[in-house]
DNA sequence: GTCTATAGTCGGATAGAC
DNA sequence: GTCTATCCGACTATAGAC
């Protein structure tokens, strides 16, 4: 590695598209301004149209930004899965062991990290007010994953309809979502400053006891 | 029923109130503008200075609307709920029924009605950016709703400990609530145009055997 | 109560110096 | 590449006619 490593100090076009990304995150597409994105990452607001052709352009970086950098996270665990077929005597065990994997995995990136909780905030303005750039992250992640979940669930559970798959696998998306979305609600109905690894901890506990009893085979 | 009943024709603050609803759930406070919404409801703009006193007005009383409408519509069954022991023999059981009746008038409500998918729009956007109005969400329904779960929880599955039935008890709500968040990639994913009266079945009969499954009494 | 006109502010984008 | 200055459009709110 003759250039810098992962650490190195980012320059204008780096610190704007994390700029972008904590404020289209907070304020939505509309209301985050360039001057907010230029002042929060340091930057000239000119530097915007230079680099990205505009806020539009800066927006749709900031969703490639994304989409990229969760399909480098994941992208090889939804493989695996996917190329996997779970016909031997264990393969309902060996998926709900990889359902646990997904879960645990995603509860930590979207309620336990900062970069997740950044993300999110994007992603979920996306689900429930889609752009243009919502394609991006439907085919670059959103569709995998729901694939991915749904053959575990009917690997697991033997649902052999995948539509019923399909929405059991929203299900346990939302279980995991919700801990994000309303997190405000939960944090003050039960008096917490914020979830602490305590929490976390509970929380995947909760979570993956669900998803265990929700796919839990037909008594035979 | 001297005056008009529920259908009267709504007067130029009523119908501002409800194209209130309409605009700043789509497009949030900051980025709903008041042009857009006089516009929806038909009025002239300066009504809303004259009638709420500006937007920030605007806003509250359609959080106040939203709180008031729901309470009106559940206080009932919450207060049922709150009121209940379930400590005869078959408690866990009635707990498993309110439970199901709770799941699927939710379902109904955010999924499957006009009026619910408007309010769910500003309900999400405060849970994950709470305002200064969020108070009154919170105290007025939220706190209410969470209890009530919480309390079917522990009275169907047994559970004792009110923080793990709370933590259980969002699971559930995250269940409903991502059939709303995520309507676009559920929709997208299995191909359909939208939730039909059948789609909106399958959902309440996913996430009441969820529910069901998940607050199995430990085995005795 | 409802309207028009307008004041005053802030938005994104650009031109052009350096 | 980075800056300042500026254009022009859109915003909320108000004043005042009717």
């Amino acid at each position: 590695m003759a250039k810098k490593g992962n650490t190195h100090a980012p320059g204008t076009k780096e610190r704007l598209l994390e700029a972008a990304i904590d404020v289209f995150g907070r304020h939505g597409f509309d209301s985050a301004t360039t001057r907010m994105i230029a002042k929060a990452g340091n930057v000239n607001i000119a530097a915007i149209p230079y680099y990205f052709g505009g806020k539009g352009g800066l927006y749709q970086a900031v969703i490639t930004h994304i989409a990229g950098h969760i399909k480098n996270e994941a992208g090889d665990l939804l493989e695996r899965i996917g190329g996997m077929t779970f016909d031997q005597e264990d393969g309902p065990q060996q998926a709900r062991e990889l359902l646990r994997a997904v879960l645990e995995r995603f509860i930590n990136f979207i309620a336990g990290s900062e970069q997740g909780t950044r993300f999110a905030r994007i992603l979920l303005r996306e689900q429930m007010f889609p752009s243009p750039a919502y394609d991006t992250l439907f085919e670059g992640f959103l569709k995998p994953v729901l694939d991915a979940l749904s053959t575990l669930i009917m690997a697991a559970s033997g649902e052999s309809d995948p539509r019923q798959a399909t929405f059991k696998a929203m299900t346990l998306m939302g279980q995991v979502v919700i801990f994000r979305v309303a997190r405000e609600t939960i944090v003050r109905g039960l008096g917490l400053e914020g979830y602490s690894p305590e929490e976390l901890k509970e929380i995947r506990r909760v979570v993956v006891a669900n998803a265990l009893a929700i796919t839990a085979p037909p008594s035979e």
